[in-house]
RNA sequence: GGCCCCGUCGUCUAGUGGUCCAGGACGUCAGGUUCUCAUCCUGAAGAUCGCGGGUUCGACUCCCGCCGGGGUCACCA
């Protein structure tokens, strides 16, 4: 059996988003489980579109997944080089090989007489196929013009690893362009090219080429070879549900959710359920379990939308799954600038607490700052609790002094802090909604915190003491 | 318009003729976890399985038609 080898091949036109890197994602898994190899191929054929920097950023998104090619543009491989653009004598070979078997021939037309064609196609409201003007004596190539394939129009039926069996008759067979009058070659013919030069195993790509396949099915038979197994993947659609999500509706660079601080395996977890599960009702995958466990068949054939709040679920999921160690050393550039004074066993304390509150990473200042510094008092956060707004003053201050003689006498250990907590409740006759509410509010100034025991514990006696002084001489 | 693909709770999905008056997850709502936020747990609402015909003792599952959505018909990929 054929060794699996499967690429991806993006044209270097901007950024990758979610629907781009799931063709790369599923193409690393099917590599990945059978031990084949993934390559990374830059489809640089049209420089009008290039972006400069695309592909590096490309790159850099594909490694920052954790989606590691074996071979690509940067680091070589038995095919090297892995750029179309420096592959033109391969195109060049191939195509001579078809003009001479009499299966390419140059067009004639320049581009006004075709669009003409074309035109007068779609005002008879039917499909414009080039054939229908195929040219008797084309003129011989002399590479100015663009080499055209010479099909042999005939029905096909072909399967497909995540569309099935699939046919179409010979209607949508055409003359495509191979190689375009500035000597690059188009997309359908250098793909398989390379292809087939890279020894690729399985062709795993957009669903917008579908209706190309019968096409490059026509074209391999010309060239006498056999083609790879074929998997078609869906759209993934925007928040609308129409639409396949896309740049110019906002679709986020993935770079820019890692910059947020979501988890490599989240993502990739993430991206692989839209549109695909085990068959069990497990949710939350490791990127081994992944590999082990995905199958081509089991993608779903429909498109599916992307869900954000899905997401957050799901990298808050992956953020608790993480022991305190790797979580401290992943989070590393996401503390709040006054954390920097602190070490990192206190760092590591915070963490503790906040660790099943975080969805991404990006949070963490929001969540922290409090215990890295003193903030100023917020009389809202008792003006506007629902509580402590019925209370006095005076009552006000009898507590936070009450909370005060009982906490400096605290060790302040969790447990010791529990008990003493507990006691205050009996001595100041009141409930937890009042009392905790007030003393977490006096040493935190933040709207929302860990629970209160092990909070103070955190932020430690002089801290606490302190912040309640500060309090009491605002009220 | 031709051709091709798709159509189960708001969303992601399970489901390959009977165990489905349709299961799970996200989200939403309610309750519990001595305080807030979150986690976790429990519960609730939420899908006439796009519609209409067949086939069958029986259809979400098979067939036909329709409707809706998407893709494609580039010297873009």
């Amino acid at each position: 059996m054929m060794k699996v080898r499967t690429r991806f091949a993006p044209s270097p036109t901007g950024y990758l988003h979610v629907g781009g890197i799931r063709t790369a994602l599923f193409a690393w898994l099917v590599a990945q489980q059978a031990n084949g190899a993934f390559i990374l191929r830059i489809e640089d054929t049209d420089q009008s579109r290039e972006v400069k920097g695309a592909d590096e950023h490309i790159m850099k998104s594909l490694k920052g997944l954790g989606l590691v090619y074996d071979e690509g543009p940067d680091i070589g491989g038995p095919f090297a080089p892995y750029r179309q653009s420096e592959r033109l004598e391969s195109y060049k070979k191939w195509a001579q090989k078809l003009i001479d078997t009499g299966r390419a021939y140059a067009d004639p037309y320049t581009p006004a007489e075709v669009q003409a064609f074309r035109d007068q196609a779609q005002k008879e409201k039917r499909p414009f196929l080039y054939r229908d003007h195929r040219p008797e004596n084309p003129p011989v190539w002399d590479g100015m013009k663009p080499l055209r394939f010479k099909s042999a129009p005939k029905p096909y039926a072909w399967h497909d690893e995540v569309m099935g069996d699939l046919k179409t008759g010979p209607e949508v067979i055409d003359d495509f362009i191979l190689i375009k009058s500035d000597g690059f070659p188009t997309y359908n013919f250098a793909h398989i090219i390379d292809d087939t030069e890279m020894e690729v195993s399985h062709i795993i790509r957009g669903q917008e080429f579908l209706a190309s396949i019968p096409n490059y099915l026509n074209l391999y038979e010309a060239l006498g070879l056999t083609p790879p197994t074929m998997a078609t993947m869906p759209h993934i659609l925007g928040p609308d549900g129409k639409k396949k999500l896309s740049k110019r509706d906002g679709a986020k660079d993935v770079l820019d959710y890692i910059r947020d601080g979501y988890l490599p395996e989240a993502l990739v977890n993430f991206i692989a359920s839209l549109g695909w599960n085990d068959g069990t009702e497990q949710e939350i995958f490791t990127a081994k379990e992944l590999i082990t466990k995905f199958s081509l068949s089991r993608v779903q054939k429909s498109g599916a939308r992307f869900d954000e709040h899905r997401l957050e679920w799901m990298n808050g999921a992956h953020i608790r799954l993480l022991s305190l160690a790797e979580l401290s050393d992943r989070i590393k550039t996401f503390w709040p600038a006054e954390a920097d004074d602190y070490d990192d066993q206190y760092k590591h304390k915070v963490l503790a607490l906040v660790q099943e509150r975080l969805k991404f990473f990006k949070e963490l200042p929001e969540l922290t700052t409090f215990f890295f510094k003193d903030l100023p008092v917020n009389p809202e956060l008792i003006s506007n609790h629902k509580q402590l707004k019925k209370l006095s003053t005076d009552d006000l201050k009898t507590l936070l002094n009450a909370a005060k003689l009982e906490l400096s006498d605290s060790d302040f250990t969790r447990d010791d802090l529990t008990t003493r907590l507990n006691g205050l409740l009996g001595l100041t006759h009141t409930k937890p909604p009042v009392l905790f509410s007030l003393i977490r509010i006096a040493t935190t100034q933040a709207p929302a915190s860990p629970g209160l025991a092990e909070t103070l514990a955190v932020l430690g006696k002089d801290r606490s003491i302190a912040r309640i002084d500060q309090t009491l001489a605002s009220l």
